[in-house]
Order: C-alpha cells, then sequence, then structure tokens
DNA sequence: GTGAAAGCGCTAACAT
DNA sequence: ATGTTAGCGCTTTCAC
C-alpha cells in the first residue's frame, strides 16, 4: 500500500494525493474527496521513512534520559508524552542508564561525557531526529556535555547556558521559604537543618530560602542545628543522629530536611530514640517522593510537578522546531512547585 | 555527508563503501581499509533513514507501554534498554497513560483498545517499527487487543495467546508458596491472606500457592481469615480491620497480603489498632515496591525480576526478528521471582 | 489545478 | 573484487 495505489485507485497522479494529505496545494473539491475516501477505504498510512528521506525531517524527538529509573524521569517522560500526543511527534528513547555509574558521584558528569557524546551522536546523525529533549537525574548545571547538536534542544530537570539549549527546571528557592515559614507558623524556634551536598545547586538555593524566611520571621539558623548530608537516607540518619546528641534543652523541634530520602532517615533516628514524629519533632522533606505517603507519619514535603516539566520541554522543544510559540525564543523556564502538607509538622507553643 | 562522499575521498564506488559498512562483500583489505580510514577521519554514519528506506528494515522496536507511571513499566523499560544496547536497535516509545482512565478497573482494558489498536497501527505501518514489545502495567491475559501486526509481538508482564504474541511474565505460584512457607516455618499457624481481585490470574496463582503451602504444613486456611482485597492500600487497611473484629483468640498471627500496597494498609490498620508488626501480628506482601524497603518495619515480600522480564523480552524479540537463539520461536518465558526477608515476619512459638 | 519526473541516501542485483 | 545503476516511497519543482 503506496502513495502510488491511493493515486490509481483514485484516479489521480500521486503528487495530488501528496497534496491532499500534506494539505500543501489546493486540490479540487471531488478530487480531494476522491483521494480522501480511499485513504479511508483502505487505511493507508504514509510511510514515514520515504517521507523523511525526501523532507529531511523525521518528526520523531529523541529523549536522551540519563537514567529512566531515577525519580524525575518516568514522570518527565509522561509529561512529555502528554504534549506529544497532540502533534504529530514521536519519541526514539535512549536510556544511559547512569545509575549504577553515577551513583551519588553528584558531578562525575563530566565522566559520563562520551557515552553522552555517543548518544546524542547516533540521535543526530545516525537517527536523524529532529531535535532532542535531555532529561537528567539530578538538578545541576550540564553546560559542556551537550555538543555538536546544531538542532533544538531542550534540558529537563538539569541547566544548562549551551548553544541552541533551553533548560526546564523547577522553583526551589522560594517554595523552600514557604515551607520553612509553614513550619515557623507552626510555632517553630528551633529549626534544624539536613542539606543535601552543600556545593550543589539545589542545596543552595534551599538554602537561601530557608535562612530568609528564619531571618523573616526574626529567628536566626543556628550553625550548630544545619548538618551536611548527601542526599541520600542514610545520611539524613546519621545528620540527625548528631543532632539528637546535643543536650536535651537544644534539641531542635524542627528539622527540615532538603529532600524526602533524608527526612525519612531522620525520621528513623527519631523513632530508633524513642522520639515521636511530629509530637517531639516535626520533619519534612522536599520532592514529593511516592514514599512520603507510605512513611507514618506522612511526610509534609514539596513537589516538583515533573509532569509539567516534561510537557512544557515537549511544548518548548517543538515550538522550537516550529519558530513560534511562547517558548520559541525561550532559554530558561522555571516551574512552580507546591507545598504537600501532611503530618509531620506539628504545632508548638513552647520553647 | 554521504556515502557518495566517502566514495569518492576513498577512490572508490558507493558500492564498495557499502559493502564495507555492512560487511556484505569481500573487499581488498587495502581499499577496506582506505574506506575505514575516511569514515573516522570524518566521522560519517550512515543515514538510516535513506538506509530504512531500501532495506525496509528500521532497526527500531516500538515499545508501547500501557503506562510509564505504573510500577513495573520504568524497570522493564530499563531491562529492554540495557539489552537493545548491545545490539544495533533502538525504542520508539508510546505510552498511552492508561492509569487515569484505568484506575483499577482491572479488566477494562477492552475498553482501550481502539486506542491500542490505533498505537499499534502506527508503530506498523507508520513508523515501519521492526518489531513490538508491549508492556503491560497489570499481570492479566491481553489476548485480542493485539491485533493486525504481521510483525514479531512480546508482550512483557502480561501474556497473550494471539498470532505472533510472545509472553515474558514472572513466577507467581511457587514462590507465593515458598513465601508462605517461610511464615509457617517460624510458627505461625493461624495465618490470614488478603487477596488481590479474586478473579484476576496473579490473584488466582498466588492463593494456590499458599494454599498448597498451608496443606503440605498440615495446617488448614480457615476461610474466615481470607478476605478479599482490590491491590490498593486502602483494601487491604480494610481488610486488616475485618480480620481484627475477630474473637481475641481467633486473632491471626499473621497475614499474607497479595501485595505491598494491600500489605502496607493492614500495617496501617495493625498500628491503628495499638498492635505491633510483627511481635503482634505478621505481614508479608509481594511486589518489592520501593515503598516496602521505607515503611517501619521493612516488608518481607517477593521480588518481581523487572529488569529480567524486560531484557529477556528485548532478547525475545530481537531473536525472532533473526530468526535464530533460544527464544526463537518460543511463545511464554516465566522470569523466576525471588524471597525479600525482611523485618515482618516474627518467630512464634504460641498458638 | 494537476501531473511528470527528479531525487533524497542507501543497498543489492547485475555486469564486468 | 568492484562498479553501475535501479529503485525503495515520498515531496516538490516545473511545465502544462
Amino acid at each position: 500500500m503506496t502513495i502510488k495505489d491511493i493515486a490509481r485507485e483514485a484516479g489521480v497522479s500521486t503528487a495530488t494525493v501528496s497534496y491532499v494529505i500534506n494539505d500543501s496545494k489546493n486540490v479540487m473539491p471531488e478530487k480531494r474527496q476522491r483521494v480522501l475516501d480511499v485513504i479511508a477505504k483502505t487505511g493507508y498510512q504514509p510511510n514515514r521513512v520515504a517521507k523523511s528521506l525526501r523532507t529531511k525531517k523525521t518528526s520523531i524527538i529523541g529523549v536522551l534520559a540519563e537514567d529512566i529509573l531515577a525519580f524525575p524521569t518516568a514522570r518527565i517522560i509522561n509529561g512529555i508524552s502528554e504534549y506529544m500526543e497532540q502533534t504529530d511527534y514521536h519519541i526514539l528513547l535512549s536510556d544511559l542508564r547512569m545509575m549504577d555509574s553515577l551513583f551519588n558521584r553528584y558531578d562525575q558528569i563530566v565522566h559520563q561525557k562520551d557515552k553522552i557524546s555517543e548518544a546524542l551522536s547516533f540521535l543526530n546523525f545516525g537517527a536523524k531526529v529532529d531535535a532532542v529533549i535531555y532529561v537528567g537525574m539530578f538538578d545541576r548545571d550540564i553546560s559542556g556535555v551537550i555538543t555538536g547538536v546544531n538542532k533544538p534542544i531542550v534540558v529537563a530537570y538539569s541547566t544548562s547556558g549551551d548553544e541552541h539549549a533551553c533548560s526546564v527546571t523547577y522553583e526551589n528557592e522560594a517554595i523552600s521559604a514557604q515551607l520553612a515559614n509553614h513550619v515557623i507558623d507552626a510555632g517553630h524556634k528551633r529549626i534544624a537543618v539536613i542539606t543535601g551536598l552543600a556545593h550543589t545547586a539545589p542545596a543552595q538555593m534551599r538554602l537561601k530560602g530557608i535562612q530568609a524566611a528564619i531571618q523573616e520571621a526574626g529567628l536566626s539558623l543556628d550553625s550548630a542545628l544545619v548538618k551536611n548530608g548527601d542526599w541520600e537516607r542514610a545520611s539524613g540518619y546519621a545528620c540527625m543522629m548528631e543532632l539528637l546528641e546535643q543536650e536535651r534543652g537544644v534539641l531542635p523541634t524542627a528539622v527540615l530536611a532538603m529532600n524526602d530520602l533524608m527526612a525519612i532517615g531522620a525520621m528513623d533516628a527519631i523513632r530508633g530514640a524513642n522520639l515521636r514524629v511530629p509530637e517531639d519533632i516535626s520533619v519534612v522533606g522536599f520532592d514529593n517522593r511516592e514514599v512520603s505517603d507510605f512513611v507514618f507519619p506522612k511526610l509534609t514535603t514539596v513537589e516538583i510537578d515533573l509532569k509539567a516539566i516534561g510537557f512544557t520541554a515537549a511544548q518548548a522543544v517543538t515550538q522550537k522546531l516550529s519558530g513560534a510559540g511562547e517558548y520559541a525564543e525561550e532559554r530558561s523556564v522555571i516551574i512552580p512547585s507546591k507545598l504537600i502538607l501532611r503530618d509531620t509538622v506539628a504545632q508548638r507553643s513552647d520553647t
């Protein structure tokens, strides 16, 4: 079933069939209808391979994921899919499966550059995708890793200053302030924080938000009460143990962990010390991981709108392709995050 | 940069270049080397679109996922990717995003047939993929939903008796027996079970395994102690509440929930009744969901080797394509599951 | 408004 | 062993 068959069946030339399929030229109504009828009757679908060869456009977007198992990835792809469904684009997925090799080596990304370049080169020259969406597994800057692609690239969940690149990330600082405020509003005054890896952007932004909120409330952040974690559950546990070793009087009444994993580690430590969350110590996280609804008590946290990141990235990439739309020239978009209030912060009137 | 450029540069014909690239004909060593050199120097990559048009093979596998957010999907795709990496195949991903519309309507799949057919038809006729891997979100039979594809299809995590189809699923019954035995070996005699939707295959297979183990141990399954859940957390909670309303003397000492979500719901109910897991009541789940390591205490469960399902599905599909290999003619493969022993079953000597 | 035909980059049959 | 060339299914220029 090719365009020739349709043409013959409809008694027109292949050119005419092409014109009606692509709506690229005026065709007499009756002929157009004849063609449409034949197409409907036969279920003909144009061969996109042939079309691509001719037009040099594949209508496929390469989605290069650092790791599909990383917590943001699947939701981001879900968002991309949702947007793509209303377009004619499709997704060629490459999963770099970086987790094993990169586990918690937050900035060893450079050592992965070869693998990334190779994948990019394949998408670019081999598969001839029209554009690529790079889906990061950490919120960090990957400037310099995307090279040699003269097509639209949007990076989701990470940032990049590279030529042609556009980043879609999420709000960190203001929402952290909001979360801290929520705790402050509950009456907490001795507030501890368990940070993520201190040199990373999200750790810094979140800290900034927290500090701003605390200062604005006329409180101060006791440096003995900020412990450096590494984003993993075990470090949340370790940091909380240190906090617990403080004299009883100086124990924090609330701890702000910079992600859910560390918050849960902290909760483990608190439970281990025979203290209760939130009655004795309140704790909050960040990310709204699936588990935060399953731990007891349910974790108060902030939700990153991953689906919107994917959706927006897809939107941006297609708009860059068409050259029109609000994101066509955009270099950076930030998706708002939102508070998820659950059961881990208690009201405090004492201390 | 096309094959012509390479041919000119190397002083040979395009045919010769093609021969060396595809290793499809003998070429004089020195010429071959000249060609290889030029390719290396220029970084030339054959245009796969043109190649596909000519050969009618795209080297791309359509991965049709019912929902990428469903619990098995991402891991299965991870397994597929891992296998694909060592091949020349790539993945065109279609996400049906069925979760919203299908949520817990375990067998309403038929109403989705149009969407599936459409996606399949696109992959088949439009994108011209060489084969497809259908990634289900439930363990159920989907015979009849895959139609009109005369290419290799392997369905992962679901089963299908359809023409050309091959299923890759996981072991249910024997592992359920093993899990029940683990509980029995710990000394439990009054064992309750919270089933999944009773008419579903996995619920039936798991029950069969459990019954076998109990009988073999010379115990019997008290029908008052089996409650029908629906796989969701809330139903686990509700079933456990019913169980808890039994007279104290007849309270089960262990409950076998047919998945982690219901097990966690049951744990919620037990905690709500001021009883402890596992000291008062032991509980086990199934699936080894990420959360099962985060709840307290950590849940004993069974792990479905999702990555192996994906890996094997990919392997099977490529072998069907080449016509050679252990899975080339296979219609059904079952991946072993394994016990994950954690903290929710306690030793019992009483009762 | 419509059609004939060239050509996208490759492979493979055929000729040499 | 190597080269010439037709042709995969489509789009699009150009002529009518």
